[in-house]
DNA sequence: TTGACAGGCAAGTGTCTACTTGCGTAACGT
DNA sequence: ACGTTACGCAAGTAGACACTTGCCTGTCAA
């Protein structure tokens, strides 16, 4: 399991959680295609490919694999419980 | 302001939030002790100056300069809005 | 005023990381 | 069977980042 924050760490990995919220299970190059005329990001398939391991390793983004397709889906079960670790503390004397 | 993703992104920089959830207000000196005593963290003072200065250019730390001390409090409004981002969304097929 | 204390500034170093480059493999259509 | 499509693997590179090192500034107590 890889490190949950690191993984959000990039501005290109939360664009491609922002583009699997707004379409879930895509395969690699729909997202490539997709993150180029949306987003204007020039990365190529190996870059998207590389930060989709990322984002699988850290349990954010499920894989499903049909034929030659893989289909990518977010998950976002290890982001409830990592904001509550800072929250209902401390005020400022 | 700075990247608050990358500002999490270190193991160090969240256990110092940690520490200021724990006991809000504490100076430079403070939390280095601490986090050598209660984190077994042998992290340099200058080291700890620079992510405390990562975390006050994130929004997550504001500072009260008196006198020679200075101290350091935790805030957590930026953690709010990054999470939703991404919830209330999708479902899989 | 002198020394100790709390912290700041900035250059240098090693490691990590995002990205590229190039080739390889399996699935599908015709 | 053959070419195309969708994706994987792995080495190399440039830049970012965490940390160190060394020195400097300001504050307080005696």
């Amino acid at each position: 399991m890889g490190d949950v924050f690191k993984a959000l760490a990039d501005p290109t990995r939360r664009i491609i959680l922002d583009e699997l919220t707004d379409r879930n299970g895509q395969t690699l190059f729909e997202i490539c295609s997709r993150l180029a005329t949306k987003h204007q990001l020039g990365s190529s398939r190996q870059a998207i490919s590389q930060h989709l391991d990322v984002l699988e390793t850290a349990g954010l983004v499920e894989t499903r694999r049909e034929g030659r397709y893989k289909f990518h889906y977010i998950n976002t079960g290890p982001l409830e419980p990592i904001i509550e670790r800072w929250l209902n503390r401390p005020e400022r004397p």
